[in-house]
DNA sequence: AATTAATATCGTAATATTGCAATATAGATA
DNA sequence: TATCTATATTGCAATATTACGATATTAATT
């Protein structure tokens, strides 16, 4: 039905979700890299590095800002964006728990 | 056109984004968490741990399981389960970077 | 061989996502 | 104020995702 039974789950199964579906496009990947890279902020670059139209990449930029991943500060007439620790932070645990898990090597299937 | 331009990002992009996707929805985070619980994997016990159908949770499976995510061994007539090292080891050194740049606090915006 | 149990696949409806042209908005500048 | 520059929003077409009933598959059990 393509509509997600968020209801059924915690919210923080529904919050890590977020943040991932958030990071699930080339696009957005490529933006947060290349926030990293310059880490000041940029927005027409943005749009000059990557290979789609302004208002496609404006739509990416609005979903990392939704899910918290990026911030926007309005400078003059252009739109400044940097890297959200908040958005980051949130997803930093689950992967400290896999990580550690994966390190004592407990995963055998039956 | 709901159609990725994936031809025109960096494989490393493509890759990164693919497996965020997978683990953009609760169900498929709900799945990784208990078999980080449980450890040994299960099949028809995740079916009963979540609150979706059984060819629902088949299809989640099935996504986790091209992702790279988790690992699926016969066991006679079932199917048991696991978190898959490689999958994870791939997001791995994204975070890493992510977090190293975060600790050094250098984001800001203009 | 028939039945049961566990899981996958098919088919389909409902909804979401992606991408962009056209247009709107807002600040800077002439 | 008119215009330019930067970004956001709207509207829409194409495609993808989500969910599940019905059915298929595969192996164990009787």
């Amino acid at each position: 039905m393509g509509i997600t039974k968020s209801e059924h789950f915690t919210d923080e199964q529904n919050e890590l979700a977020t943040l991932a579906k958030a990071l699930g496009h080339p696009a957005r990947i490529a933006i947060v890299q290349h926030l990293l890279k310059v880490n000041s902020c940029i927005c027409g670059d943005i749009v000059n590095e990557l290979p789609l139209a302004q208002p496609t990449v404006s739509q990416h930029l609005k979903e990392l800002k939704n899910a918290g991943l990026i911030k926007g500060n309005i400078e003059g007439n252009a739109i400044c964006y940097c890297i959200n620790e908040e958005g980051f932070n949130s997803i930093k645990s689950f992967f400290d728990h896999i990580n550690t898990y994966l390190e004592n090597k407990k995963n055998q299937c039956c």
